[in-house]
DNA sequence: CCTACCGATCGGTAGG
DNA sequence: CCTACCGATCGGTAGG
């Protein structure tokens, strides 16, 4: 919610006395312009698809002229590549911080519970299209980009990995783990489609619920 | 694998003689061009997307010169509508057919696994691109067409929903069938993106692990 | 179903 | 980051 950047050290770009100085890397990986149109771009892309929305909306509803993210980026697909890599890193963040909470040794289930969890507030809280969008929108990538993005992917799936092949050696999945953790994404993704219509359910109790489905509750000796 | 089509009936549209009797019903519903056009569409959707194929593109793969799609169609959000509606309908006409051809009393989750593997075939056989449009073309469409392809959406998950709810019956699901259901769509559509890396897998084997991991096996009194 | 075409839109750029 | 613009493409149509 709060912004991250503390208040010393980020550049207060509209209400400070303007500064001389060029500004640090004004169009560079931190700037926040850029951030905000990766922001707005990652919205549109969402809702209408990459190839339905136009530089002209993007650069509109950012409160610029047309030709102006063209600064930013050097090319639409560039733009798009941006919201895919930014949307990993934060669901990387995201995903250690959801781990880091649980207490010591607890059950895989209960670790792949919140991995679960973790995973709907990235395609489903508001605010969050990144990732979304990397789902839809992977087709519109070149070669390189696309390998970047899977690379970002791999990581994220690590964790994923860790956990089921602890379960399959307890004998608690009914699958083979590399094909179940399929399906898993499958059924998680999935809610992108329908969450919305089933407001009854919290995230917290789909994330209980696909984790009772897929998971065989511990055997107790 | 092998074409459908026999040799004989099928309209041999380069080498025949020139007919002088008006086309039965040349731009109706059953033209042959009309079909054509549609099965190319689905192709070129599914490949590079809605927004990106033009109609340039698809009446060129058809032999046609570039407006004469739209003497078949009165716009690209047709041709779209086409696409569907008749993949809607090959897909519940299998489906029926799937079903069929069971043994008579066949256990509930034997039936789900045929409807599983039916809908895997609908996915991913070559040829079948009609779904999978359907899947990922949805925003394209307006209010009014996607209601029509929803209640065909909706006839079509009339046999999953018996079978979940007698499985449920049998307390051989571990969620409520609503949800289950939406989470095993999800796993099954979600093969969509990652089936021909695992070739080693069937797709009849792949029926039965989703079947194995959705439903429990049936109580052995 | 073809020919020939229109109008609009869009990604991108030069130059400041 | 704005102004002004280009070149290409695209959905769609008139008329045959």
């Amino acid at each position: 919610m709060a912004a991250p950047e503390t208040l010393s050290t980020s550049a207060p770009a509209e209400t400070a006395p303007r500064r001389r100085g060029r500004p640090r890397k004004a169009a560079g990986e931190g700037s926040a312009r850029r951030d905000a149109l990766i922001a707005v771009a990652a919205q549109h892309f969402r809702s209408k698809g990459f190839d339905a929305t136009t530089m002209r909306d993007i650069a509109a509803a950012s409160g610029m002229q047309s030709g102006s993210p063209f600064y930013h980026f050097k090319s639409k697909n560039d733009l798009l590549c941006a919201v895919m890599e930014q949307g990993m890193e934060r669901a990387l963040d995201g995903q250690r911080q959801a781990l880091v909470r649980l207490p010591e040794g607890a059950d895989a289930a209960v670790r792949l519970q919140a991995l679960v969890l973790h995973h709907l507030r990235v395609l489903l809280a508001p605010g969050h299209d990144f990732v979304a969008v990397m789902l839809y929108e992977q087709r519109a990538l070149a070669r390189p980009e696309r390998l970047r993005i899977t690379a970002l992917k791999d990581r994220y799936e690590v964790a994923w990995k860790r956990e089921l092949e602890l379960l399959q050696a307890q004998a608690r999945l009914r699958a083979p783990a590399s094909t179940l953790r399929l399906m898993l994404f499958g059924a998680v993704h999935g809610a992108l489609s329908w969450y919305d219509r089933k407001q009854a359910l919290s995230l917290a109790q789909l994330a209980a619920q696909i984790t009772q489905v897929f998971v065989l509750d511990a055997p107790t000796p």
